[in-house]
DNA sequence: TGCAGCTCGGGCAAATTTCCCGAGCCGGAT
DNA sequence: ATCCGGCTCGGGAAATTTGCCCGAGCTGCA
């Protein structure tokens, strides 16, 4: 229960549900070892928050969507290499799981965890190991298992990302503005997400990215 | 801060993220007059928990869309009308809301509001009272101004039918064609069907036949 | 008889989609 | 070092669809 230093770990918690937030505090500060030491309820401000507290692990809630989440991670990731993000989200996708790796997260727990395994993870990063619970093991693993090309393969991060919104049901201009982009940009990945799909409607699309797990109906 | 009795407010809490479940109970344990009496983490338990403790307000997470959510709601109520439940979750759209309150709840509180408006909500349940947030009350407003009704029980079987092919994924002229209907027509449903259910996007209508039984995914 | 609602389509401005294009960036291959 | 290919981001312009209004014919019902 106590690998760690007497000074125990500090950590910057993310995530844009202020009340989840503070669940989230109050269970990890019980622990004695951990230490939130900031909170941030968007990507921007997480970076910010990190490079003001320095902490020993980042708790990153994704829960929106991708949205800006795993360009957070490669943010912070570029400032301090040794930076241990523990993600932490209701979302297993497969895709999202090894986006999130790929971008340099330490670990990746879902929210149906127990919270000893959240609080194992976050200990288990903190010593620069890697870490995932369970469920996501499974679902990488049977994911390695399928050389199935997933449509998903073919699409880019961003591409991914807003068919995600899209499916979701959000409007070209609420994507655009949680991206931060143009409308016309949305609209041209929508069109060229349709065409490296082959999805003639945007019925079909939804119902492509419902089968690819992209969304849940 | 006390219009209750000494005794306080007992809490079933309802969510199928332990964790999140944890956090909310040291928020709502914090407020002196809040008690947690038991927890569960889908809706049959839910109910089962119910029967159980018979606690003043539920506080329902039906996190997953439509989901068991709605029926766990109205399970509650046709045991005790005087239930209060109180849902909250991420999700804010209006048929969401609506089918919620139509099921019985007292209140719909999202995850965005501040961890006071929610502990305030709970109590105007308890006290008998509607409760909703800020941003749920915009929600319903908008969406009050096109008097919307249930959902697919306001389409006639034209409409109905069109929606089906829709979300099948079938392009605009092959409705036309197989119900040898002009393609103006068709558009006119469509555009139809979105204002009558108040679906703002393609995406949306699908989620909507999907969870409506029209259409499989 | 008259109202109400479904079905079917026309019209037309406004919005979106559909393609095609270029530019910047980055990683990998040559 | 250079080129190539892919991703990201947007402009432009024509084609299509949407949004919303309209009228007409049909039904069932009071």
């Amino acid at each position: 229960m106590s690998e760690v230093a007497a000074t125990g770990i500090s950590v910057l918690l993310v995530d844009d549900h202020p009340i989840v937030r503070q669940g989230y505090r109050r269970v990890l500060e019980s622990q004695g070892d951990l230490h939130v030491v900031a909170e941030a309820d968007n990507a921007a401000e997480a970076y910010g928050a990190f490079k003001a507290h320095d902490p020993d692990v980042v708790v990153l809630d994704i829960s929106m969507p991708g949205a800006s989440g795993l360009e957070a991670i490669r943010n912070i990731r570029a400032r301090s290499p040794r930076a241990r993000i523990l993600v932490f989200t209701m979302h297993n996708e497969a895709v999202l799981v090894k986006a999130a790796f790929g971008a340099g997260a330490s670990g990746f727990v879902t929210k149906s965890s127990e919270p000893s395994a959240v609080v194992h993870a976050i200990r288990s990063v903190a010593r620069g190991e890697r870490a995932m619970s369970d469920d996501i093991a499974h679902v990488l693993a049977a994911d390695s298992l399928s050389p199935t090309g997933s449509v998903l393969d073919q699409l880019g991060e961003r591409e991914i990302e807003i068919l995600r919104q899209f499916a979701g049901g959000a409007t070209t201009e609420q994507i655009a503005t949680h991206l931060n982009l143009s409308v016309k940009t949305v609209q041209n990945y929508h069109y060229l997400i349709k065409s490296k799909t082959g999805a003639r409607t945007d019925a079909q699309l939804v119902r492509l990215a419902a089968t690819c797990g992209l969304t849940r109906i």
